[in-house]
Formats: structure tokens, sequence, C-alpha cells
DNA sequence: TTCAAGTTTATACTTAGTAATAAAACACCA
DNA sequence: TGGTGTTTTATTACTAAGTATAAACTTGAA
């Protein structure tokens, strides 16, 4: 077992993928993160983040069938495993309990 | 506006120092963080975040009196700005969206 | 003058982001 | 029916930003 950890583009790609049921791939999940962040997602971004992902163990991956639009060639389908579920939680939950403790107040600079 | 992203430790510690009403410096953060977390953070490490979040304007600081302890020399206290403070929840509501649509199901692989 | 409690710097490693290339499939027309 | 173009997607190579470790420096009380 190594280090494990979450990167804070990382976790966003893994949620995404984890709304995307059965059809997360690079593209959908670029749509995703844009809507939810408000702001332009590249494509090699979220390819080198899927790749580090899955050999961390947190997804796993198939090529899918080509379909029969124009410029359907095969898409490779990702999927949240279950360590890649309990990392999330796990992140969450320690943000969580910093939360509980967080109160902001007024600088005296 | 700028490009102000927040890093996976850094937000973190902007978070520990949230918690720390005005004590906030190197070994407080450290302290909170190995408690919430769970495993040992070096203070270089926090030191080279607290830097970056003071340029990103994320955080305020100034030097305290020395304390009448042995070896009580004067300590850099941090807050978070009001920039800061905004960052975490933007960053915080975009989680929270994407956790809405989640749901974990099982691998086909 | 020694030593504890701090800060700061140097450096290596990991993540994130950009830009460019390659490949698979359908469309369209000679 | 074969070739060229266009769309959709995957992949690789490179650069920038963030994280981690270790060691050096500073200050002040004992």
């Amino acid at each position: 077992m190594s280090k494990r950890k979450l990167g804070e583009f990382e976790e966003l790609v893994l949620l995404a993928i984890g709304g995307l049921d059965y059809e997360a791939y690079t593209v959908s999940i670029q749509q995703i993160l844009e809507v939810h962040t408000n702001r332009s997602v590249s494509m090699g971004a979220i390819y080198t983040s899927l790749e580090r992902l899955s050999k961390k163990g947190f997804l796993s991956s198939k090529m899918s069938e080509p379909t029969a639009e124009r410029g359907g060639k095969s898409k490779r389908i990702y999927q949240v495993t279950y360590a890649g579920e309990s990392a999330l939680q796990e992140t969450r939950m320690i943000r969580e309990s910093l939360w509980k403790q967080f109160s902001w107040s007024p600088s005296w600079v």
C-alpha cells in the first residue's frame, strides 16, 4: 500500500464519474466539470488525472463498442472502484471535521 | 478574475487556521492537522503552503511578542482573510453539488 | 554557552494543465 | 468503390504549480 492520496482535481474527477452512471468518458466528464466549476477544463488535464487515478486503484475502465454516428469511435468508460469511493469519503470526513471548528473572524491587519 | 485556486493541502491549512482563533502558527497548525488527518505533517510542508496562501491573498500574518518560556521566541501568527474564506466556501459548494449527483454502483470489471 | 522553540531555505517529487498528434468512424462525391 | 474530408475520441510529451523532506538558521531563556 502506498501514498493513496487525492489531489484537488483528482477528487473532482472522481466525483464527476460517480455521478455519471456507466456513461463516464473523457468528454462527458469534461462537461460535468465545466458545468459545476464554471470554468473550462481541458481533455488532457482530465486524461492525465484519469491515468493516475487508475494506477492508484481508484478507477476501473473498459473500452465501449463504437456507436453508429459520425465520428462515433469507441470510448473508454470509467467507473469508481470501492477503494475510490472510500478515499472520497475519507477526505470528505476530514474536511467536515475541520469545518466544524472553523469560524471566520475579522482581520486585525 | 485571477486563477486563485486551492491545492488539496492548502485547503486543509486554511481550514485549520480558521479553527485556531488568533493562535495559529506553524506548530499549532501542525498539531491540528495531525489530529484531524491522522497522519504526520511536516513543518516545511506547512511553511511553503503558508507562503503560497499569503501570496494569493488568502492569509495575513504578523509576528507576536516573545513569550517567557525557554526558547520562547516570537511566532508568526496567521489569519484567514475574507478572500480566503470565500475561496474555501466556493470549493466546498462545488464539491457538495457533485456529491448530490454521486451514486456508487458495483463495478462491472 | 548551551539548548529549546521557532522560522526559513534548498531540493526532490507529485499533481495539474497545455498543446499537439494519432486513430476510428461516418459522410460525401468523383 | 475508393479516396478525401470531418467529427469524435484517445494518447503522448512537455511545462507549471503544489507538496514533502530534510537541513540550516535565528532568537532568547537557562
